[in-house]
DNA sequence: CCATGTACCTGAAGGC
DNA sequence: TGCCTTCAGGTACATG
């Protein structure tokens, strides 16, 4: 599931929940979901911030970070109240707070909780996500410019920018009517531009709706998000195109299920 | 540098 | 009903 605006629904709602509390216990249900790469004690840490980085979560700990990777299926879900926790048999990672309870559950066991010592240092392959305030326009077009890459790929690779997935990149492609398989570096000065604004423009929207679920996401109160009733072309394959009411073709790509509008998005 | 395949995992959905 | 294949929001790594 989760991209940016998923993550970015997760760090808001951690922040209303999780900040200023103790760690007073944590145990890893499924060892390999708990990568301890830094020996200090967890127990007794204090969450100070919650910041996010692409779609990387960070908890900042009075010593250390606690940096959680969602990839597929994870979700963290709080519980005010630990009797009101439902214990299934997905949840891999338990952390227990001086007050309330934070669940890591995961089905498919690709997520990680990560405890580091320093994000900047862990997470130095992840380039800036869209919203980074060094992200600017002729940054993104300088590295546009940089890569021979297909634009899909590039905006799913996390190096140059991070944050994009699959939905969100046919989403923003759509609506820039840019075809998936265009070179990173053909796209014109114009064209780059629009780019950049419906990318942003369009993972806005998302976490004004809390983002989208297709089947596994759920914010920390297990609710699911909004955004996936306003698709262009994600999960949309033979449906007419919204603009030109041509049939929306869905293909393999970049290794991934491409969704684009044959016309709209000409290669 | 770039594209492709594989691995990591489980469950849902579709074909027969 | 049941078996088999394919696919899924992600990323790391190996191979041409």
């Amino acid at each position: 599931m989760p991209e940016l605006p998923e993550v970015e629904t997760v760090a808001n709602e951690l922040k209303a929940s999780v900040i200023n509390k103790k760690i007073v216990y944590i145990e890893a249900l499924w060892a390999k979901s708990f990568d301890n790469r830094f020996d200090a004690d967890l127990k007794g840490q204090i969450i100070t911030s919650i910041g996010r980085r692409g779609k990387y979560l960070i908890l900042n700990l009075s010593k250390s970070f606690l940096v959680i990777h969602l990839r597929m299926t994870g979700q963290l879900l709080y519980f005010e109240n630990e009797s009101d926790a439902n214990f299934d048999d997905y949840i891999r990672v338990v952390i227990k707070f001086n007050n309330g309870l934070l669940l890591f559950k995961d089905v498919r066991k690709f997520g990680r909780v990560y405890h580091i010592k320093d994000p900047d240092i862990f997470l130095s392959h992840v380039g800036p996500d869209a919203f980074d305030q060094n992200m600017t326009l002729s940054v993104f077009k300088s590295k546009l410019l940089s890569s021979n890459m297909s634009i899909k790929a590039f905006l799913l690779s996390q190096k140059y920018i991070s944050g994009m997935g699959n939905i969100y990149t046919d989403e923003t492609l759509f609506v820039s009517k840019i075809n998936p398989s265009s070179k990173a570096n053909s796209i014109k000065y114009k064209k780059a531009e629009q780019l950049f604004l419906n990318m942003k423009t369009i993972l806005r929207a998302s976490i004004n709706n809390m983002g989208s679920t297709i089947s596994d996401y759920r914010d920390p109160a297990g609710n699911k998000g909004n955004n996936q009733f306003y698709f262009n072309v994600y999960d949309r394959e033979g449906q007419p195109c919204k603009v030109c009411n041509t049939e929306i073709k869905k293909i393999k790509f970049a290794g991934r299920g491409t969704h684009f509008c044959p016309k709209c998005q000409k290669a």
